[in-house]
DNA sequence: CCACTTTCTTGACTCGGTCCACTTTTTTGG
DNA sequence: CCAAAAAAGTGGACCGAGTCAAGAAAGTGG
């Protein structure tokens, strides 16, 4: 990812400590939590109000910057790497969560069988299952 | 649907008159909230706790009775035809949800291209996009 | 450098869902 | 069929994630 700066500026916001460091913070930290980036993101500049990096986080994912994946039972996780049609595995004992390149190449996740009339914009795949570490685990008992 | 007190019955469930009005506000209502099948099953035996819902919909969904689906954005809905692998198109305007059968056929999902030696079990997929209605209100301004 | 716009802070609040202690219903098995 | 044991249901407190709103503080453009 280029200079938190430059990419604001492309995309016409305003430049702010917090909206550089929340952006540093998803690129250093893909699939974390809004609360695990705060914390990072304090760690960086010292502070900031949890609103700020809602705020970030969300007019960045408008922006089509960083990307929001909200799986069942999670809140939502936050990752750059957008706009490249990715998937994700997460494991169902540990939630460690994986990215996954698109089964059937480009894009054409968007194609469902009977679109009952839909303009389809995103298909939204979340592969669920076990991570080879708890696979093991439980393997051992 | 069978006769629900059946479907209970064969999965070793006590049979209750809650447990059985709430399979039944499933049913009638596919695609709706804790909330809206509460008050389905309130019209229906006259009371209920929430809590009494969230524990049929729970142990239901656990076995494969119904099934759970949660949108981003959204409270997690419960639908009957549970286990034929079918996904979701989602209107991202007025919420309307209605269920595609898979694009690639018999449970193919479940493949993904690099599965990083997690052992997948489902693959959960939801198209977003617009519903025909929400089209046409937008062109019509 | 100043006025104006945007963003940040703080704190209250909502919503979906869970926890808990206790009562009621269902099941079991004599 | 009845009583004891097990399972569910009730009501209310509680929790976590996220939003709202008003005033303070920064960023922006002339």
């Amino acid at each position: 990812m280029r200079e938190p700066a430059d990419i604001l500026r492309e995309h016409g916001l305003s430049i702010t400590a917090q909206r550089i460091a929340v952006l540093r913070a998803v690129s250093h930290r893909p699939h974390s939590t809004a609360d695990a980036l705060t914390e990072e993101v304090r760690a960086e500049i010292g502070a900031v109000s949890k609103q700020a990096v809602y705020n970030a986080l969300g007019i960045l994912a408008d922006k089509g910057v960083i990307r929001r994946i909200q799986p069942a039972g999670s809140p939502a996780l936050y990752e750059d790497r957008a706009g490249d049609n990715h998937h994700h595995l997460i494991c169902r004992t540990c939630g460690k969560t994986v990215d996954v390149d698109c089964a059937t190449g480009e894009t054409p996740c968007l194609t469902a069988s009977n679109d009952a009339g839909f303009r389809i914009d995103e298909a939204e795949v979340i592969y669920w299952g076990t991570c080879p570490q708890c696979l093991a685990a439980a393997a051992r008992g």
